[in-house]
DNA sequence: GGAACTCGCCAC
DNA sequence: AAACGTGGCGAGTTCC
């Protein structure tokens, strides 16, 4: 519902933005028809022949004889019987409705090799019957034609479906590839993909205005991720080009920094960070356990800090939390009080953008939601003006998809160099300059493809 | 035989 | 006091 004095412009917004986005769902984007039908057969010979030798284990034989019907082995209610039941396998970690988990991290705490090869089965037939066989269902005439949403999210995102275009997998190297593989531009043409960079990190600055966070997004020198690792790992000379720190990085990124922005807490981040990124057992820890450093192992450099055992560690993330949030980002948590206090007395919240979010929502909830939302509006606003521009210019260049803050286009070599620069002037200039809310730079990053090349084969693109 | 549910997992 | 936000979708299972 939107009802305040700006909805004129938020609607104008939602009716640009699903038009631009339905001229984009009927160009469509090739797919390869005879790359996808050859691939699904040889993954299921793989699959069928994984599964044979999962047959022939002892593991399998006694998981026959234990249970009178047949066995479906990629049923997750008779493998969690069987394991938690007949194995007697103490449960470690339960699903949400209290049953013992079956999925990966639970299979790989049990440590039994044949559960190993069940894994596999998995992921490959998830590329075969999620995404290849989605693929060859909606093409027609060798073009996938993804929907495009603005009407199914509470948050004022979008969403994408038939196929989903949102969720091709990207960080596994071998199911990006072979899924992404699928994906190719129009003949003579390029995939050219332009994302911004850290985008809900710098919206959700426009709301809370730390000055300390401010200064981390607006000068591209400092480093957030660098400095928690530094802090959360105890490095003293942290440099992100050592291999070993930028993984350290990677996990203070993803293991604390984003989970606490979204409302995680110090005890979920520290197993994750622990044992999750850091590959350290779970209990007390000895020499020569976890990642490899510079100099010996994660467990041999915490224990040298006096950090013994996970609940040490636990002990340590507390203490790195409360000066996160209290002494690092203190206008930052004032806000975060400010806003929901504020939600708590009229029951709703107005989004950057001018939207409203109103209804029963969590303290979480209420600080994400409208991130979230506006994070993505700027997108849309840009997906609307590049839209105009290929339009009124009558470019051959045409834009295909988006992902929450990414934008796929497949681009006409001649008129690269004027999309590139387009691109960086619509997102950097032009968008700040009409919402003045943005106070903090935005920036985006381009990735390409060669001509004729499909998406797997993305390289970074630099443009200035 | 289909609707509705659970579980697991992909993306941001 | 609470304790990670938003989706889509396939497969298995249960209910009617």
């Amino acid at each position: 519902m939107i009802y305040n004095p700006r909805s004129e412009e938020a609607y104008r917004l939602l009716h640009d933005g699903i038009l631009a986005l339905a001229r984009a769902e009927r160009q469509g984007i090739r797919l390869d028809v005879k790359y996808v039908e050859k691939k699904m057969k040889s993954l299921t010979v793989k699959i069928d022949d994984l599964e044979t030798e999962f047959r022939r284990t002892k593991f399998f034989k006694h998981w026959q004889h234990s249970m009178t019907g047949t066995i479906n082995i990629h049923s997750g209610t008779q493998l969690s019987v069987f394991l938690y039941k007949i194995k007697k396998i103490k449960i470690e970690k339960t699903t949400v409705s209290g049953q013992g988990a079956t999925d990966d991290e639970a299979l790989k705490q049990m440590n039994i090799p044949e559960l190993n090869l069940l894994l596999k089965v998995r992921k490959l037939k998830r590329i075969r019957d999620t995404y290849l066989s989605g693929f060859l269902r909606e093409q027609v005439d060798g073009y996938i034609h993804p929907f495009f949403n603005l009407n199914l999210v509470i948050t004022y995102r979008s969403s994408s479906d038939h196929p989903n275009f949102q969720n091709i997998p990207v960080r596994d190297k071998q199911s990006m590839r072979i899924c992404r593989k699928a994906l190719y531009p129009r003949p003579g043409h390029q995939l050219l993909e332009a994302d911004f960079k850290g985008l809900e990190v710098a919206i959700a600055t426009c709301y809370h205005k730390d000055p300390t966070m401010i200064k981390y997004v607006s000068n591209p020198k400092s480093d957030m991720h660098g400095d928690m690792a530094q802090q959360i790992f105890m490095i003293d000379k942290f440099n992100k080009e050592v291999p070993e720190y930028y993984t350290l990085r990677q996990a203070a990124k993803n293991g604390f920094v984003f989970p606490e922005f979204y409302g995680d807490y110090y005890k979920n981040c520290a197993v994750n960070l622990a044992c999750g990124w850091g590959k350290l057992p779970q209990g007390k820890w000895s020499p020569g356990q976890g990642i490899p450093l510079p100099k010996g192992t994660l467990s041999d450099h915490l224990i040298s800090n006096k950090i013994k055992s996970i609940d040490h560690f636990t002990e340590h993330i507390k203490g790195i939390e409360e000066h996160f949030w209290n002494v690092r980002f203190p206008k930052y948590t004032e806000w975060k009080n400010r806003w929901y206090d504020k939600y708590k007395k009229r029951g709703y919240i107005e989004l950057l953008t001018g939207f409203m979010c109103s209804g029963v929502m969590s303290r979480n909830d209420c600080i994400n939601y409208p991130v979230q939302g506006a994070a993505f509006h700027c997108l849309l606003w840009t997906f609307i003006r590049l839209d105009e521009l290929i339009r009124s210019e009558k470019l051959r260049t045409r834009l295909i998809g988006q992902i929450h803050d990414s934008i796929l286009l497949d681009v006409y070599p001649k008129e690269r160099k004027y999309i590139t620069e387009m691109v960086h002037k619509i997102t950097c200039f032009e968008l700040p300059e009409v919402w003045k809310w943005i106070i903090v730079p935005l920036d985006v990053d381009m990735s390409i493809c060669q001509i004729d090349a499909p998406w797997s084969e993305k390289e970074k693109y630099i443009f200035k």
